[in-house]
DNA sequence: TCCTAAGCGAGACGGTACGTCTTGTCTTCCA
DNA sequence: TGGAAGACAAGACGTACCGTCTCGCTTAGGA
């Protein structure tokens, strides 16, 4: 309650950045992107940036922060009512229809503009978030294919599926694509782990 | 036949180029290594490289054509016996052969530190190769999930596989790893798209 | 009489910058002090700084003319007394006592440290207090030098002794450092002036 | 006679340079320039500039060296022909004249609008080579003044008067200057150093 | 007692210059 | 005469200061 002085301005400054990445992204891609190009977008000064963010991949990282906490909020509401029976692995639709409401943001983030390093993120974040999940089920006996192989393929495959929906411009409901993701990879996941899902 | 005194030194800078750039990915990264980076180490000067390669991209890329066309002569020979009945499908356990063979080149290539476009690259060139063999085996009936998100998607996944694989130092032999992959997706396969492979 | 409510804060935050700008030249060389250097050793915020001085520069200048108030103060008095046959140029004594009784102050002001700045303006001041002292005298017979030319190597002149003395701690009395300038100095005058001082 | 190659390039580099920057300080001053002045005037690249020198004062001082080196040649053969009576002391005469013909690059090393570190330099030079010329001759006896100080003297005396000169475009001749100079200042050589000049 | 105006701290901000780094071009030398 | 060497232009990077600014906090007369 105490600092409202400058922390309105910060937050003013930091929407700004954060606005006018994605936006350069999807114009020209990531790599492409230079420092002044989003100072010139957001109408700010050299110095300021660097007192907020370390470099041009901070602020991509931190963007992408953002959408995880967005996302997980939204999560922590719907896992409260399906908690019990694997529903976890709704995860994926939920992040199907969190990436529709922000197509926008996520076409920059991992679509074929984005950058290696954000994949690399969201690939380690998902995989930490899907390892809760999946290594209990995991019926060791039956299980044929190690755990973190199944994991890293899984997020894999999810993160391609997501890219070619958006790349696409979402050609079809975030129901209708999750359903496709889980049409591809259920039967693998029960084989290689050897368990029923569901 | 003319010029064998140029052409013999043409060959042996290619050679160092592409001896200096594979090692340099490993130790620290495509990204990192720089066009000095490799002058250096090839012991050549600036003009030199540039006489022979656009940039750092396409010396990659053309070590990239390179072991893609070393994997071809293997493959005619192998897809020449097994013609017919959905061999194609081989060609993973034939790319994970190739990659223990040279692993070096291929965890430089498609490992962790890996450029974010040779992965585009062998992404590209993969979907190109099973489009032509998974397109005429589509039940279109029965198929439900779009032929090129399918593609997309096992290519992904074999990918995410090689690396997992390969990051590891090769835990397992090519045969037990393709047969892991094949469990993953198979099932998917002929779920999604409605048919039996094999 | 009214306001001495906010006059003895200013007076204070206004102490507080000329003590510490000395201070710092002294330890790094005047180019060298950054304005947030003077702000943290005077514990002031940045504005207070820039609402009291327009720069690093000004600041240094109002301490220049403080020193000259409180020399020409002394001057005066002195001046007095000796009104009448040329008594200005006892005036280089005064200075070096009054150097001597803060002479921190003026190692700061015109030693090897000081700024380039702050000596134009000690030259341009004593410049024009020797003027008017000269002028009167020259015999502009016999004066074989022009009088600015002289004017400005004199001061020249006494800013290299007082620099000299104050360099090396003042290894001698202000009387006799006076003595040595007025030894090297004198007899130029008066060949260059043609007159007889004193 | 080996490398004729890059050298020819890298002596017009380092001219252009050396041409751009007295120009520069005549028009601005030297701390108002920038090296992206000094870039433009010498339609340079900002890298060639950094790889010849490491900064503006590098770059500055080089060119007094330059200067220097010039002036050293002349006064060599100078010196050659009126060793053994005192001629070091001709030296100021020399400086006139040296400057006299490069008056531009004088103007802009030691006039109104010069560096203080050129400044500095000039005087340290000045001072060594003064050194030897005075210590020798000093009537240790009768000598009032320490040498130092009247070396640090004697030169500032000199740049004071060649600055006076320079910064009025030399309204008289080199020899008129000189003499000026001396009259000014040999007296209280003599007077000084307790011995006779000449 | 409360009010109000000023001095002040804190520090965000737009700018400008720096010195470093890397890229791709271009000119010259040399075999 | 074509390959090699390396100087160069171009321009982005992250850092360091600058001088401006907007805020609240404090504090001391004056109401």
């Amino acid at each position: 309650m105490k600092q409202t002085k400058d922390d309105r301005r910060v937050e003013r400054t930091r929407k700004l950045l954060h606005e006018a990445l994605p936006a350069l992204i999807l114009e020209k891609g990531y790599e492409a992107v230079t420092v002044q190009d989003i100072l010139d977008r957001a109408n700010l000064g050299r110095s300021t940036f660097y007192s907020h963010y370390r470099d041009k991949d901070d602020l991509l990282l931190k963007g992408f922060d953002y959408l995880r906490a967005m996302m997980e909020k939204q999560h922590r509401s719907v896992a409260g009512k399906a908690r019990g029976k694997g529903a976890g692995f709704n995860l994926s639709l939920e992040l199907f229809r969190h990436a529709q409401e922000n197509h926008r943001l996520y076409k920059a983030m991992v679509g074929k503009r984005s950058g290696q390093m954000i994949i690399r993120q969201a690939h380690k974040y998902l995989s930490g978030l899907l390892k809760e999940h999946i290594a209990p089920l995991a019926n060791t006996k039956k299980s044929a294919v190690p755990v973190d192989l199944t994991v890293d393929w899984l997020v894999s495959s999810f993160l391609s599926v997501l890219t070619w929906w958006l790349d696409r411009n979402m050609p079809c409901t975030a129901e209708k694509i999750d359903e496709l993701f889980r049409q591809l990879t259920m039967p693998g996941i029960q084989a290689g782990l050897g368990f029923e899902l569901q």
